[in-house]
DNA sequence: TGCAAAATGGGGTGGCACCCCGTTTCACGT
DNA sequence: ACGTGAAACGGGGTGCCACCCCATTTTGCA
């Protein structure tokens, strides 16, 4: 599903020019943005787009890359905090936040599972093979394991549920007046659980 | 936004044929389905499907208002029930499971915060005022009320966070292969919490 | 520099949301 | 029963979009 950057010299410059056009009108219009207004502000013919990108998916996974790196490396510095169950719920608060704030990441963490949306949401379970979870998983589940260990985390939860429940209150979340707010709250309530302790 | 039910009898046939056709196709397709293609089914000019329900989040709330009342009946049901504090956790189960299970309703609970949608998504923060979810609202809040009274919830946990959060689970699980257990399972983990009792 | 392969993009197709406005159907009063 | 005004209808138009075809241009390498 991830596109391999291209060889040739043109064709690397389209792809970029697209991925840039493409951050700026997700920023601008939700993930549903139009990918023929892409293509245009890029300069492209729009038939150029969708042989880099044959899937909307693909280039959203495109566009967040780099700022999904960020988040991974975020989290292996925590993981060598002081209190590595502090740094963790500190951790999903973050990738809360940004993904609420981020406009289109959430969509694109959960495999399009928003249509809408309206036209970004894909019937068959086509296997979404997102590497932008994969990441977060792979960087996640390290500090989860850390935090486990340190007896921080009840046993038997999964990091791929835990991001999923933080992306699932992203993607609620986004577009909300006080988006990055909301998110917390709803993260912290997960967390603590409905039941006293 | 929720629209009357029409005076004329030939406007109240076609709106029921219009909710009808709605709910087989975005059962079918989810909540993009094609309008167009809903008036098709259900016999009626693409017009007549836009003047009875101006939005696709007004045609999602006529859909699914029956099933969410009967949810809503529930929560009546269990709060006189003797252990509130467990019927509380079984019944946002059963909203999660609800929502995972039927395609379409989780969005039209989120106003649309999905879009996928697609052509699902609507940008400006339009005052969603979704009637589905003021009802839910209305009566999970009681549940809340007695099970808070019991001492089984933690104090300061709002009704709208749990159910945005509920939403949200189902959102992010619709369209799973096994769906119900995922939202289950979910679900349980945000109200039990990550860390250890 | 020449040439095969890679890459491009204009334009076509089919589908969709949403609306205009001439036509049909209904409800009500007589 | 029937005429009439108002309500409702729906065919068809507009503009936008995703996605694809294929003649043309650009690139990298020998």
């Amino acid at each position: 599903m991830a596109p391999e950057r291209p060889r040739r010299a043109d064709a690397r410059r389209n792809y970029d020019q697209i991925v840039a056009a493409a951050e700026a009108e997700i920023a601008r219009h939700g993930a549903d943005a139009s990918l023929e207004e892409i293509a245009r502000r890029a300069g492209v013919g729009s038939a150029t787009l969708h042989r880099h990108f044959p899937s909307r998916q693909a280039l959203l996974e495109a566009v967040f890359h780099d700022r999904v790196e960020l988040l991974c490396a975020r989290a292996r510095e925590l993981a060598d905090g002081p209190d590595v169950g502090a740094a963790f719920g500190e951790w999903l608060q973050a990738v809360a936040v940004y993904g609420a704030t981020t406009r289109g990441l959430a969509r694109s963490l959960l495999g399009g599972g928003g249509g809408g949306g309206g036209s970004g949401v894909r019937e068959p379970g086509r296997p979404t093979d997102s590497t932008c979870e994969a990441m977060l998983v792979d960087a996640g589940g390290e500090l989860l394991r850390r935090a486990g260990d340190a007896g921080a985390v009840r046993p038997g939860v999964s990091i791929v549920d835990l991001l999923t429940l933080v992306n699932a209150v992203s993607l609620a979340t986004e577009g909300s007046p006080d988006a990055a707010g909301e998110a917390t709250r709803l993260v912290q309530l997960a967390l603590e659980g409905v039941r006293p302790h």
